[in-house]
RNA sequence: CGGAGUGUGGCUCAGUCUGGUAGAGCACUGCGUUCGGGACGCAGGGGUCGCAGGUUCAAAUCCUGCCACUCCGACCA
């Protein structure tokens, strides 16, 4: 992309409503622009990034068995009135009538749309388990929402229900998720900790929310420190055998929110192993039984011939908050550090004098090189000042930026700088293009 | 929903107390000089001062009502 046909409202001043860091640097990068309390318009560089990270949702998912369907933002009242939550779920839902005056609602999640769908087609236990997700707008009136993406009222969500014939198999779905979430936040270079969790509403016995530790995060959280550290186990587990002594690694050592917080147990740990901290809630799990199933009669004939309600989890994860996550997690002074996998760009090449026939080729062929290699390329080629132009990449925080300048032409090098590290070295156009190119092999 | 605060050009803000022709910086347009980490000069364009009503010769400024947004709390897959 070349920046000056691309549509890039960068801001050198935060807009005073942004109180938290984040929230600053998505609006100064130009990703989002609020249009209301809790609601905001994605720009191009924040739907990249947005994409991005809902690929690597979306792929994590299809690895643990999930199967992608998309669910309509608009649903029947009626559906929620059959499970009881329509008059129970109160404000926070945004209620509309269509023009014959029938009740609509704006969904804040899917239980009951999932479970009409399987009930309509589903019959046997033969075809279970099953796992279906959609990655869905979501609307929840929040009361006061707050930090931009973060506690917005419109959201992205991917919400994943699994549906087993017994307790056994929901455990099974439960930790095939509870696994996938694992390695789905590594994969944005975050460490999420998964805790106990209060079920809420949603009710269930089973639930763990996952937690990116980070100071301006809304919940206070209490763990061992292992758990921090802890690597993903990583793609290659057996996601159709016992995922159990993986997930029991993990729940074995003391994690909990605020809401479950065990002050006898957490004192239990060697004080040097006790993590006190902040945290941002970016995932939920539940295993809720047959909370959905027995009222709304989704029943599935058993071995036995006997129908009985089929056995459901939900498993959320806030994609539009992780954005706000990250950036919370991986930011300077000079603006946001994006994990490579979820970047807006890989390569930034800052054209130091802009009309300089030298400079202009030696951009162009980079640029080109770079584009045919398959790599997503910011090319700044407006006639800003070197100085506004590094601040820019920094700002959006490109990985890789390749500076080319008339200076490093006359001894013939170009400079690569790397965003996180902040190191520079110079070298020959074509050995940069080379490794710049390998990347994205790697 | 309780408490606090803020609405003045795209952004950051001054001006409001004490009423008298709407300002600055950044951004934007034109010309010129510059050019390796947010340049400089000159000349420009852009604002129903959140909305409505009231007081007054005169309202960004005073009064009343409303709306929006932010923060703290409560709330919250």
């Amino acid at each position: 992309m070349r920046l000056s046909r691309y549509f890039l409202p960068v801001l050198k001043e935060a807009p005073s409503d942004a109180q938290i860091v984040s929230h600053q640097l998505m609006l100064r990068a130009g990703m989002i622009r609020q249009e209301a309390a809790g609601i905001y318009a994605w720009l191009p560089l924040g739907l990249r990034v947005l994409k991005k990270v809902e690929q690597i949702v979306r792929e994590e998912m299809d690895r643990a068995g999930a199967i992608e369907l998309l669910m309509p933002t608009i649903q029947l009242a009626e559906l929620w009135r059959e499970s009881g939550r329509y008059e129970a779920y109160g404000d926070e839902m945004l209620r509309i009538k269509d023009r014959h005056k029938r009740d609509l609602l704006y969904g804040p999640t899917a239980e009951e749309v999932v479970t009409d769908i399987f009930r309509a087609y589903v019959k046997s236990y033969k075809d279970l388990p099953k796992n279906l997700y959609n990655i869905q707008w979501k609307f929840r009136d929040e009361r006061r929402p707050r930090f931009g993406v973060m506690r917005g009222r419109e959201f992205l969500m991917k919400d994943a229900y699994s549906f087993d014939v017994d307790d056994a198999g929901a455990r099974r779905s439960y930790n095939r998720m509870f696994v996938a979430y694992l390695n789905l936040f590594s994969r944005m270079g975050l460490k999420a900790v998964p805790m106990r969790a209060d079920t809420g509403p949603i009710g269930g016995d089973l639930s763990h929310e996952f937690i990116v530790l980070a100071d301006t995060g809304e919940s206070a959280v209490f763990c061992h420190k292992d758990l921090v550290e802890m690597a993903a186990p990583g793609p290659d587990v057996a996601w159709d055998g016992d995922l159990q002594p993986l997930v029991n690694q993990r729940t074995a050592l003391y994690a909990a929110t605020e809401e479950m917080h065990d002050e006898a147990a957490f004192a239990a740990i060697p004080e040097s192993d006790r993590l006190s901290a902040r945290g941002i809630e970016v995932g939920h799990i539940f295993s809720f039984g047959t909370k959905y199933s027995e009222p709304m009669k989704a029943l599935v004939t058993g071995p036995d011939g006997k129908d009985v309600p089929v056995q459901m989890g939900s498993y959320g994860v806030g994609v539009s908050r992780l954005l706000g996550a990250i950036i919370e997690a991986s930011h300077d002074e000079g603006g946001i550090i994006w994990p490579e996998a979820v970047a807006p760009f890989d390569v930034g090449i800052i054209n130091m004098r802009q009309g300089d026939a030298a400079c202009d080729e030696a951009c162009e062929t980079a640029y080109k090189a770079l584009k045919a290699a398959g790599r997503d390329v910011l090319y700044d080629d407006t006639d800003a000042r070197g100085g506004a132009k590094f601040a820019t990449m920094d700002l959006i925080g490109v990985p890789w930026q390749l500076v080319i300048g008339p200076k490093g032409l006359a001894e013939g090098v170009v400079e690569v700088k790397n965003r996180k590290t902040g190191e520079r070295h110079s070298a020959s156009l074509d050995s940069v293009l080379s490794q710049l190119t390998a990347k994205v092999a790697a």
